[in-house]
DNA sequence: CGGCCTTTTGAGGCTACTCAAAGCCGGTGG
DNA sequence: CCACCGGCTTTGAGTAGCCTCAAAAGGCCG
């Protein structure tokens, strides 16, 4: 089920650039030096880097995951963004959640069952690749991890909260507003974003009705409404807030608090 | 933040029963006989023991946690329901989600934050007191243990995700029989109701539409028409399915699977 | 230039909301 | 025993937020 282009079986003919090595050592994994995330201690480092089996890129666009098909493996984020949603039968979509670097994914499903959503590449995407079945082992050896690894989980849930208090009790305005709050926040605590409340994300306004349970047309006229009224500047590909106090106000947002992510 | 009555402390006067054990011993805890689940094994048992703190008890309608405040512990629901939900400033709240037998409370929140939800009872309730901090024993000792942690938290993450599908994309038609096939699933899965597709469960129409994202009015309504139908036939405090089948499709729900829970 | 996807705008209709008030039921107290 | 009260449910009436259908106007790419 797995679509994307395996790094390292790619050759790069004669590229500037020697492509000779397969796959990012954990040593040199960008969150261990993004200083968003609490960095791995040495010998965890040499533990994760038994368990990392491989490496995957996807495009934008691509799918990671499919509802309904099984996955064998548990991966963390490396690189870009993603989202997570199910279909029904009728074509009616919800889109759960958004992945950002440091994300696990295949944590939400149940574990032997097949899962309950899909995932795609909104950016180009790396993705570690670890074994899910033997991470008893994971647990075993490195409890921290372990708890880490709850943490994760446990964060997750929050996030889907939030969305759901937000799709059950706000107005569409105050959706699309907490949406934007949220993810200006989200990846600022990722280190995709510096402090310029300003994001480049490539999602289209379908994508934003789909996960704000709103109708296409009426996102479109709720993100012009309030693009006049200066609260949230959402272009296509391009979220700005120009006050970020008064829109997390309105959209009921409490930002997350400053302490380092751990990751896995 | 506790107010439930802290059983044991509780003096029974001239009690036909003697109640001069104060905490049920985990080889008598309801949830290891009941069929729903995975016993634990001989020695996880032993454990669980050296990490059960207390034991609480609660009456309908009392509050287990509370949003905005902290909890050091982690509980195990041994008997009883209860909801979870996220209260906003101006007074509306979203029901995030129902706590049934062998569900984990506490897991959800970050760990160091404040509490983002608040938990209620819907019944008396009786409730294990594990501590949260040294569950890093817990995975180095029983990665098993830690494994079905995680499991807990994934199931847990899945309803949720359901949750939002149906408060995102159904009509309230569909919300409510889906919300109402659920509870029937849930309560058949953990223990709590017979394949007689018929629950107790004194919940009010104001709780319900605050579950399912609806003004109270319109789940009123909604009620109504669907009982008209024959579809699903909801009296206060008496939830019953003539045809399971026929509901399930109509809410789109997928039975859970057959097999055993863990619990911890 | 033509085709495809996305965004934008218009018009009309329905679902679900608000306000309001009446019935119901269990509990409390005179 | 009955009157009263508070919480929950039920019903009525009018409205508004959001939806659907429809079509035009941008972008991007071959």
């Amino acid at each position: 089920m797995r679509t994307g282009k395996e790094i390292g079986k790619v050759k790069y003919g004669d590229s500037a650039v020697t492509m000779d090595r397969k796959i990012t050592p954990c040593r040199e994994c960008p969150l261990q030096s993004c200083d968003a995330f609490r960095p791995l201690s040495e010998d965890k480092l040499e533990f994760m880097q038994s368990f990392k089996e491989d490496e995957v890129a996807y495009a934008r666009g691509e799918i990671i995951a499919a509802q309904g098909g099984k996955s064998p493996h548990l991966n963390t984020m490396l690189e870009g963004m993603a989202i997570r949603y199910r279909s029904l039968d009728d074509g009616r979509r919800q889109i759960v959640n958004f992945m950002f670097p440091g994300d696990l994914i295949g944590l939400q499903g149940a574990f032997d069952d097949d899962l309950s959503h899909s995932v795609e590449a909104l950016t180009d995407a790396r993705l570690c690749v670890f074994p899910r079945n033997d991470f008893h082992r994971l647990m075993g050896e490195h409890p921290r991890l372990g708890y880490d690894l709850v943490w994760l989980a446990a964060k997750e849930e929050t996030a889907l909260e939030g969305h759901l208090v937000s799709v059950g009790q706000r107005t569409a305005r105050e959706r699309v507003t907490f949406l934007a709050v949220w993810l200006l926040d989200r990846a600022l605590a990722t280190g995709i974003a510096d402090k310029s409340n300003r994001l480049d994300i490539p999602i289209t306004q379908a994508q934003i009705a789909d996960m704000l349970g709103l109708s296409l047309v009426h996102t479109n006229r709720t993100l012009k409404s309030l693009r006049e009224e200066g609260l949230v500047d959402w272009k296509p590909g391009d979220l700005r807030i120009e006050d970020m106090k008064k829109a997390c106000d309105f959209g009921q947002y409490t930002p997350i608090g400053e302490g380092k992510r751990p990751f896995i």
